[in-house]
DNA sequence: ACTCCACAGGAAAATTGGGGTA
DNA sequence: TACCCCAATTTTCCTGTGGAGT
């Protein structure tokens, strides 16, 4: 037998150093950016003349630039300016006035404050201390500031404002990052005419912009000769389709890479980034899968087990009764068939089936469904959870509720 | 033309789960 | 600890419906 490691010994045809493509990457180039860039410069440069600048609202849709554009401008400020602090926030994970201060005290300060436990007006009162002492401009970064509207309205940053007009001397000012339009519109008139802020807008980059940047990005990674061009112009093509994603273009490029290298390839052609798209849809689904809520699981489970044993009626009340038997089967109390209904709704919304009215005349009016996807993978994905790991189709009667 | 199946999907009531409070 | 409150989730109850069968 041959030694399995022998095709990974000897030298390797591609070297790269895929760091410089990871999603969190703040590269130093931004190309088609460079107004977005003057505008941000212009607004924070007053800190350099000593006065506070205004808040900054950055929208556009994912993939356009704006984290790595704000972190590139407000760590190339830090640079030019020595009593400048930058603090990002995550609004995903830091989405309550409370954590966010929380977030801020601990950048402005030695020791760290507990993320429980203390009353919020004591957190509010440190973090003002801790800001003043340091006598520093604060920059606070809003990173998915939509989601922290969404979950706790406006009060979040009405504590920022609050903090902001409570140091002496101004020293804080906050950008926003956001890929909904709408976000300020949902939020108190008053919180928004004092936010006094200054919108950029990052629009989506077409195909041949996303081509300049990748091209750009892969001038470090490694030899110009190592990647086609068409499989360039192939993720530019993907990403512009994409509202204009640079970052699923650049994700793409990375897989690709990733793929030669482990295959031992010496180029990147369009077949690279072809297998690299399947891998990267495939773990779309499969986090799609995995965050869904058990029941939906049990359904969608119930879905592919239908679709297995009664190809032709893959129907709304078939699968709430093998949803019944399998929540039966692992010993989970079933939900209504009104629920099913509306979880069914959800899937397909989702992505994960295809749905479709279908009528039966005198036997009935109701939706049937498909898979989206191979119904092995979404399988295979299903029983990852452990809850459903010890489901066994084998148990699954052959026949259907219509035959006795 | 009328019936009737197998649901869809709206509305409202009921349950659940977390947190606060006396 | 017992109780209450609030919101989110789920159930109960309901009316509506397109077309094959008659």
């Amino acid at each position: 037998m041959d030694n399995p490691f022998a095709r990974f010994a000897g030298t390797r045809t591609i070297q790269a150093d895929l760091s410089l493509l990871e999603e969190n990457y703040v590269p130093d180039s931004f190309p088609h950016r460079e107004n977005q860039i003057n505008e941000m410069v212009t607004i924070l440069s007053s800190i350099l003349r000593g006065s506070r600048p205004s808040n900054i609202i950055v929208y556009g849709k994912t993939g356009t630039g704006k984290t790595s554009t704000t972190k590139y401008v407000t760590k190339m400020l830090m640079e030019a300016a020595n009593n400048v602090s930058v603090v990002y926030v995550n609004c995903e994970i830091y989405d309550s006035p409370y954590s966010i201060l929380v977030a801020i005290a601990n950048s402005a300060g030695e020791e760290k404050i507990p993320e429980l436990g203390w009353p919020i007006d004591r957190i509010y009162r440190e973090t003002l201390d801790r800001v003043e002492r340091t006598g520093k401009f604060f920059i606070i970064i809003l990173d998915e500031m939509d989601r922290l509207i969404k979950k706790s309205g406006g009060d979040s940053l009405y504590v920022l404002l609050k903090l902001m007009t409570d140091v002496d001397s101004v020293r804080v000012s906050m950008i926003g990052i956001t890929n909904d339009t709408t976000v300020l519109e949902n939020i108190d008139a008053r919180i928004k005419s004092r936010l006094n802020q200054e919108s950029i807008v990052f629009p989506p980059y077409n195909a041949s912009e996303i081509k300049d940047i990748i091209s750009s990005r892969l001038e470090k990674v490694l030899g110009s000769d190592v990647v086609d061009q068409t499989a360039i112009n192939l993720c530019a093509a993907i990403g512009a389709q994409e509202h204009g994603d640079a970052r699923k273009a650049i994700d793409l490029m990375r897989i690709a890479i990733e793929i030669a290298i482990r295959e031992n390839r010496n180029k990147i052609t369009e077949n690279e980034i072809y297998e690299a798209r399947e891998r990267y849809e495939m773990n779309v689904i499969r986090e799609a899968i995995s965050t869904l809520p058990l029941h939906s699981k049990i359904v969608l489970l119930s879905a592919v087990v239908t679709q297995e044993i009664e190809p032709n009626s893959v129907i709304t009340g078939e699968i709430y009764e093998n949803y019944r038997r399998i929540c039966d089967d692992l010993g989970f109390s079933p939900l209504s068939p009104r629920r099913i209904s509306d979880l069914l709704t959800e899937l397909a919304d989702y992505g994960l089936l295809m749905m479709d009215d279908r009528n039966m005349g005198k036997y009935g009016r109701t939706r049937s469904f498909s898979m989206v996807h191979q119904a092995e993978t979404i399988k295979k994905y299903l029983l990852e959870d452990e809850n459903l790991s010890m489901f066994k189709s084998s148990k699954m009667p052959k026949q259907t509720r219509f035959d006795t």
